[in-house]
DNA sequence: TCAAACCACTTGTATATTGCAACTAGTTGC
DNA sequence: GCAACTAGTTGCAATATACAAGTGGTTTGA
């Protein structure tokens, strides 16, 4: 990967951070599976990335302030990656296109339940949940609601769905 | 290009349709910059993008419904490129981009002072500016708002920062 | 204590994509 | 009729990606 920019708008430049085909699922990995190991981000993915690729998005990630790399306590080998603010803040990215996504291209029903609800809570369900990654990537206090967190319905409706084809 | 997909993540099928360095930039140009021609499109964009790449570019998002193309009446062998409603649609998408790079990467001033506007401005103006866009592309009916455009507030603001940038 | 499983990667190689420059085939204006 | 302009295409080199196998070390459990 080479330092030169093509040019100085803020939209080519967020491009060619994460302008490629797996840096945005990595980080939607970290999000929503809440997938803070290599095996767990390499094994664990809806669409099977392969080791060199993660190793080498990882490292650019590390190197942009998106995400950082802490040594895991109770593993020596294990590291547990993390997002900073910067990379938290790439949720309404993310949530955008989930929902372009949902409404345009064929979506399958267990994977797009989670599109749907982003979606429909808007923009402040989104800065509920960036404050949910702040306090677990962040360690963040957080002024707690109540009733379960934007991670937890999230997680919740999408388990409903995939029992729901499982019965089919 | 392949037709199999990776997985049913509308998240991972908005990358596989616009998630490449170029495609965004396309409709970003289409966008903010009126460009409707291929040598428009070709010779004035800030990345210097190549006759190949913008051609194969185009078919794909021709084939993806994301824009239309029609014969200019004025030029046997000219086409014109409109955004399409789902190509409009697109813009928020390109909007919290524009927000994140700005915030994050080392943009130029005279093409930060857009993204500054238009983040600002928030949902509201993007909305204004994506019926702005259903005019001047799909032709529909506006009911026409006091003042300038937002197109126009952001090609005036954007010259008044080349300007600026020049004297000194 | 030692083998099997697990850990985060790296290496090698085939394939696909991109970037660059030149070129094609036609149209328009003077 | 010719120069300039139009939308692309072609060939080739450089780069990025995909897949399988391997590396060096750690942990677990009999």
């Amino acid at each position: 990967m080479t330092d030169d920019q093509r040019s100085g708008c803020p939209i080519n430049l967020t491009l060619e951070v994460v302008g490629d085909k797996w840096s945005l699922l990595v980080i939607r990995d970290m999000m929503f599976g809440n997938r803070r190991h290599f095996r767990e981000l390499l094994t664990k993915s809806e669409e099977g990335i392969s080791s060199n690729i993660l190793a080498d998005r990882l490292k650019t990630l590390l190197d942009q302030g998106i995400i950082t790399r802490d040594d895991d306590p109770s593993h020596k080998q294990k590291g547990i990656y993390s997002l900073t603010e910067q990379g938290i803040e790439l949720l309404p990215i993310l949530a955008q296109m989930s929902g372009w996504g949902f409404k345009y291209l064929p979506v399958s029903e267990e994977l797009g339940i989670r599109a749907k609800l982003l979606s429909e809570g808007g923009p402040k369900m989104w800065a509920e949940f960036m404050d949910e990654l702040r306090e677990t990537h962040l360690g963040a206090k957080r002024r707690r609601k109540a009733g379960p967190s934007v991670g937890e319905r999230l997680q919740a409706a999408y388990e409903r769905a995939v029992a729901k084809k499982g019965k089919r």
